[in-house]
DNA sequence: CCTCAATTTCGAAACATATCTAAATAGATA
DNA sequence: TATCTATTTAGATATGTTTCGAAATTGAGG
């Protein structure tokens, strides 16, 4: 928790594809994966694990998976931050 | 430019610290330095140079001086992407 | 044109990040 | 329980980032 820690996560361009693949509904690691033939499973369960402890992910086990989803309440946060600097028009709609 | 590279700017707790200064008003490299005591001037360029590089601030001359100042449409794009994955009624305010 | 002050650039050190392969874990099911 | 599959953890390496002190640059003003 905290504004670094979300910022970073998501400043690494593997990572918000990973976000954005989710935006569509959950996906389990290995169909996150999939996703990205030039990387091992290895590496994006190491991404996953940065995403989740920045709470921009959720995980849940299933059988023999573990399925990831969006934790919308922390983009809410980076909104907030990134709105300061906008028209601020924006501060209204939070 | 490109969202990464923004992202990168904004990720670093200085840099975001010296963007929070900027909402005041603009400022010479060297009052912005003087508001961090454990950094070295250096330090404060290489991070100028970084914010510029991502057009979040822009530069300009004056005197012996180089004042900052934010450059607010590059946190637009900043705002975009985030809302993608907000409730999404932000986006019609863009 | 010389010097001063503000700022940047350079080169190096310290630290952090992204990635891999191989090994470990956890759970499902035969 | 043995084993298969999905996923994570460990250890190593390569690359990138932040920082510093010292030197270079730039512009102002004597």
């Amino acid at each position: 928790m905290g504004l670094s820690e979300t910022m970073k996560a998501v400043s690494d361009p593997q990572r918000r594809t990973i976000l954005t693949l989710l935006l569509k509904g959950r996906l389990s690691a290995g169909e996150i994966a999939s996703h990205f033939p030039n990387l091992s499973a290895a590496t994006i369960s190491y991404h996953l694990s940065i995403l989740k402890k920045a709470a921009l992910i959720r995980e849940e086990r299933y059988k023999n998976y573990i399925y990831y989803e969006l934790n919308a309440s922390v983009f809410e946060q980076l909104l907030l931050w990134v709105s300061q600097f906008t028209g601020e028009s924006n501060e209204a709609n939070l």
